[in-house]
DNA sequence: TAAACTTGTGAAAACGTTTTAGAAGTTTTT
DNA sequence: AAAAACTTCTAAAACGTTTTCACAAGTTTA
C-alpha cells in the first residue's frame, strides 16, 4: 500500500506537503498540490485509518450496542430495521460502524472497555437491559452515547411514541365503537409502562374502564405466552370485543387460538399489533396496528450521535420523541348501535 | 487512557517489558511480570487496538459485505441470521466485525478501497449482485475472503445446499402422494439455478414430468408477483395439486389468493415455502418448508474465514455445502389412492 | 579460569499519520 | 532600502504499540 511516504518520495517533497495537499489546507500551492494529488491517484493512494486514529483520536467508527447474549437483535424485526436506517444515516456522515461485544481477543472485556480498546468516536445503544450495570457504566463514561427508547438522565435519547401511539390505538378502535378493548402487554420495561399507562389514561378519558382481567401480562415476541392470555380473555364470562396485542408477532399465538375457538377476525372479534411489520401487512386480513417509525429512530439516532461527536459544546442532552402512525388494516370491525 | 509508557514509570522498567508481560512473551521474570500485571490492572490498562493495527498490519477487524444500496440485507430474515450466527462466531474468536460499504469519509470509494481503509483482515461477502465489479475486484485482491452462497473459482464459500434441499422437498411431496407439483422460482441467481434444476432432476427420476406452465418465474421476498403465479397457477385446466413457493415470505403472497379463492390449506391444495423462517412457524396451519441451516451457515463461514486468516499457507481453497432438514408442518396433505 | 551459553532487560526503530514551529523566499509596506 | 507581512514549504515530534538487537549478569561447560 502506497503510503504518503511513498507519494512524497515520487514528488520531491515532504510528508507534511502531502499530508496538507491531502487534507484540503490551503498553504500548498496550486501547481505543487496537483502533482500531489495526480502521484496520489495514480499510486492508489489510501489513508491508513490506524495511523490516522492513533494521531487524531477519532476512529469515524460508530460502536452499536445490541443485546450480545443469545439472539441478538439483528434478529428482530423491529430493531434490524432501526439499525439498519442507523446504518445507513452513519455511513451517509462517513462513519462506520462496528459492533460492541465483550471480547477483546480471547480476554473477557466490559463494554466500555471494548469501546476504548476500539477508539469509537461514539456508542449506539438499543435493544439492552439498561440496568446492566456495564451499560450504565458505558452510558456515565465520558464517551458519547445516544440510546433509543430508554432515557438516562442528562443524555441524548430517541425514543418511539408509545403514548401517543397507545393513545391512537384505543382511540381509533373506540371510534370503531369498541368498548371492551382489552390489552395484552409485554415484559416490565420503560416502553410497557408507558402503553400501559396510555392505555389506562385514554381509556379513562373516553369513559371506559376495562376491568382487571382485560389486561394480561405477556411478553413480547413471544406466541406461546400470548396465546395462553388470548384464551384467557376470550373464556371471560363477558370477553372482550377487541384485543390489543404486545406486538404484532405475539399477535400470531393469540391469531391460532381465535382460529381454533372458531372465532372469525374481524367479524368475531377484533385485534390490532404493534410494529407495523412488514409481513403482516402482506397477510390477509391485514393487520391493523400501530407501525412504529424505525426509519426515523435510527436515522436521528445516528445524526444525534454525530452531532454530539463533532459539536460536543453545543450539542444539548435531551429526547426526541418520534411518532409512530396507525395502520388502519382490516382487523378492527365496525360494531355498535 | 493509560499506556504502556505509563505502567512502564509506575513500574520502572522498560515499555519493551511491559509489551511482552502483556503479551505473555515467556522471556520476563515471574516477579516483574507479577508487578507489570497488577499495574495493568489498578491503571485500568486497554491496549490501543489503532496503534497495535499500524503495528501488526492485524486489526482483528472483520469486514461484513451485504447489499448496501436501497434496504440491506439486514432486513432479510435468511440473511440476518447469517450474520448473526457470523457475528457470534467471530467474536468467540476475538475478532470485531464492521460493515464495508463505499464511503469513506465523504468521498466515495470502491468496497476493495473501504476494506483497504479499514485494514480489515479478511472479508464475509454475503448477499449482493455477484457480478458487481466491484465485488468482483475485492474477491481477487489479497484480502483474505469468503462467499456465502455463490462460489468463485479458487476461493472459499459456504453454499446452502439447495440441490438436496429441493430433492427433500420434492421427494417428501411425493411421497404423500402428489403428482402434479408446480413451483414458482425465483430471480435469476445462482441460488435459483440450483433449485430448479434439482425439481427437474428429482421430478424426473421420480417419473413425472411437469408441464411447462407447472413452473413460474417469480422473486423472492415478493409476495405481489407470487400472488400473480399462484392465480396462474389455479386456473389451469389441471391444476397442480401442490405449489412450491420461491420462499416463506413470498408464500404469503400465494396464501391470501388461495384463500380469496375459497381454496383451504392443506385439504384442497398444499404448499410448501423455503428457509424455515420463524414467524410462518408460528403461524397456523404450520408451513411445511425446507428450513435452511443460517446457524452453520455464519458459524462455518465465520471459522474458515479466520482460518484462512490465521493459516494462509494451509487453507485449502473450496467449498463447504450446509444441508438444510426438511420442516414438517401442516400444509402437505397426503392424497391419492 | 576462560569460553560459551542463558536469562532478563532495555534502547531504539518502525508502522503512517497529523501538526507545530519555523525557515526560506517573495511580496508589500514604510 | 529596510522592515514587515505573507506564501510555501519542511523538519521533527508525537500518537501507542511491537520487535529486533544488544548488553549485562549469571550459569554452565571445557
Amino acid at each position: 500500500m502506497a503510503s504518503l511516504k511513498d507519494i512524497a518520495n515520487e514528488c520531491g517533497v515532504s510528508v507534511a506537503t502531502v499530508s496538507k495537499v491531502l487534507n484540503g489546507h490551503k498553504e500548498i500551492s496550486g501547481t505543487t498540490a496537483q502533482r500531489v494529488m495526480a502521484t496520489a491517484k495514480e499510486l492508489g493512494y489510501m489513508p491508513n485509518s490506524a495511523a490516522r486514529a492513533l494521531k487524531t483520536n477519532r476512529t469515524y467508527n460508530l460502536g452499536v450496542l445490541f443485546v450480545d447474549d443469545t439472539k441478538s437483535g439483528l434478529t428482530h424485526e423491529y430493531f434490524s430495521t432501526v439499525l439498519d436506517s442507523f446504518k445507513v444515516e452513519a455511513e451517509k456522515n462517513g462513519y462506520d460502524i462496528t459492533f460492541i461485544n465483550h471480547n477483546i481477543g480471547s480476554r473477557n472485556a466490559t463494554y466500555l472497555e471494548h469501546c476504548r480498546y476500539r477508539c469509537v468516536d461514539g456508542v449506539m445503544i438499543a435493544c439492552v437491559n439498561f440496568f446492566d450495570p456495564q451499560v450504565i457504566e458505558l452510558v456515565h463514561s465520558d464517551i458519547p452515547v445516544v440510546t433509543i427508547d430508554y432515557t438516562f438522565d442528562n443524555h441524548i435519547s430517541v425514543i418511539s411514541d408509545n403514548v401517543s401511539g397507545m393513545q391512537d390505538l384505543v382511540q381509533y378502535v373506540y371510534s370503531m365503537g369498541h368498548r371492551r378493548v382489552a390489552f395484552i402487554h409485554g415484559e416490565n420495561t420503560s416502553v410497557t409502562a408507558s402503553r400501559l399507562t396510555s392505555y389506562y389514561k385514554t381509556c379513562m378519558e373516553l369513559g371506559i374502564s376495562p376491568p382487571d382481567d382485560y389486561v394480561q401480562a405477556a411478553l413480547y415476541h413471544d406466541t406461546r405466552v400470548t396465546a395462553r392470555c388470548t384464551k384467557a380473555l376470550i373464556s371471560l364470562p363477558e370477553p372482550p370485543t377487541c384485543i390489543l396485542f404486545p406486538d404484532d408477532y405475539s399477535y400470531i399465538g393469540g391469531a391460532n387460538v381465535l382460529r381454533e375457538a372458531g372465532l372469525r377476525v374481524p367479524e368475531d372479534i377484533s385485534v390490532a399489533g404493534y410494529d407495523g411489520i412488514h409481513i403482516l401487512q402482506a397477510l390477509s386480513p391485514r393487520l391493523t396496528t400501530l407501525k412504529q417509525d424505525t426509519d426515523s429512530l435510527g436515522r436521528i439516532a445516528a445524526q444525534k450521535l454525530v452531532e454530539l461527536i463533532e459539536y460536543p459544546k453545543i450539542t444539548l442532552p435531551g429526547t426526541t420523541i418520534v411518532k409512530g402512525s396507525l395502520l388502519e388494516g382490516d382487523t378492527i370491525m365496525r360494531i355498535g348501535e
